[in-house]
DNA sequence: GATCACATGTAAGAAGTTACATGATTCT
DNA sequence: AGAATCATGTAACTTCTTACATGTGATC
């Protein structure tokens, strides 16, 4: 049973886990911020928000003072260790092949959920990650460069650079933390 | 009928539109390329292969002269019409907010496609849809940084300096294909 | 009185994932 | 003979998309 929980269901967890809120705050949050790209629409987010209430890790009760039928969202214990396992996994290749997008959302709720030495951790798996992936790319660029065409050679400098911009970003990201946990 | 096409199946019509090839081909390509995030499992190529033809973008033949029983793929004038026009098409705010991944594939075989002038409209399109991208992600930090917690504020700043970067980039490849169109 | 924002959902259908199924051919 | 590789597919399941459905309270 239960199995996989998808990117949205982590961003919904982890959302409620900051605030307790209504399944209509939580479209909201999407439709107003960067995170909106994970999906607003009520089709998808209600039908995940009872999958994650069936496995038992948010629980929903309607509101009592309010007027309006509201249900408030909360995470529970379960919850709360589901979304743990998920931030502190280690960065794999395969994670930084797949896009940023995933990782950048646990990394957005990780000191707020676990604190800077955990998100210190992160950053040093996700360092790690690129370190082995971008080397991985440029020699795919060096043996393949010659016989592709000028824009499939251009469009894979592109993700190139990118993993690279990551790379400095990390470095930097590190630092910051660094400062953070040492200078206690 | 038929409507919209995934971006594994635009993946499809492109590389069989460089060369007729076989689905065993097509998933060999995918698991060896940095193309492979779009999905190498038989089980989401096979049907997707079946789709183009039914909605007539590809042809398929058992090959005669080969021992084994291979099919080899060929695109259709309807499927050349279909893939150049999702080549074409103008690149909007919502294509880069969505992530590079797709733009970049379009971009990956429009040369060789379409030719150099095309490539560079695409280019320039996507030069102005990161150009109105880039300042409202720059906004949104400025007004909401203050009541984010370090890791989100990083995690946001990743994200627009991997769009600066793709910017760079983009600034650089039209200088590229300039040189070639107007070099002539 | 109508319309907008709040608030929660369902239904139909498309597409992907994982795992299995099948069979031929080449390599060891 | 057995294993690996070539080659094509199906089945069950999960999830997302789009569109619709429903109803309240506040605003014009």
């Amino acid at each position: 049973m239960s199995l996989q929980i998808t990117l949205l269901g982590y961003a919904l967890l982890g959302l409620i886990r900051q605030n307790d809120c209504s399944g209509y705050d939580l479209r909201k949050t999407f439709a107003e911020t960067p995170m909106g790209t994970l999906g607003d629409s009520p089709g998808a987010i209600y039908p995940a928000l009872r999958r994650l209430e069936e496995r038992g890790l948010i629980r929903s009760r309607p509101v009592k003072g309010s007027v309006r039928q509201r249900r408030e969202l909360a995470i529970t214990n379960a919850g709360v260790k589901c979304l743990t396992a998920w931030l502190t996994a280690k960065v794999q290749v395969t994670d930084v092949m797949s896009g940023m997008k995933d990782l950048m959302l646990r990394f957005a709720f990780l000191d707020a959920a676990l604190g800077e030495a955990a998100t210190l951790r992160f950053l040093r798996s996700m360092e790690a990650a690129l370190k082995e992936y971008v080397p991985e790319l440029r020699s795919y660029f060096q043996s393949n460069a010659a016989h592709m065409t000028s824009s499939a050679r251009l469009a894979l400098e592109s993700g190139i650079l990118s993993y690279e911009a990551q790379s400095r970003w990390v470095k930097r990201a590190i630092e910051v933390y660094e400062g953070k946990v040492e200078g206690r």
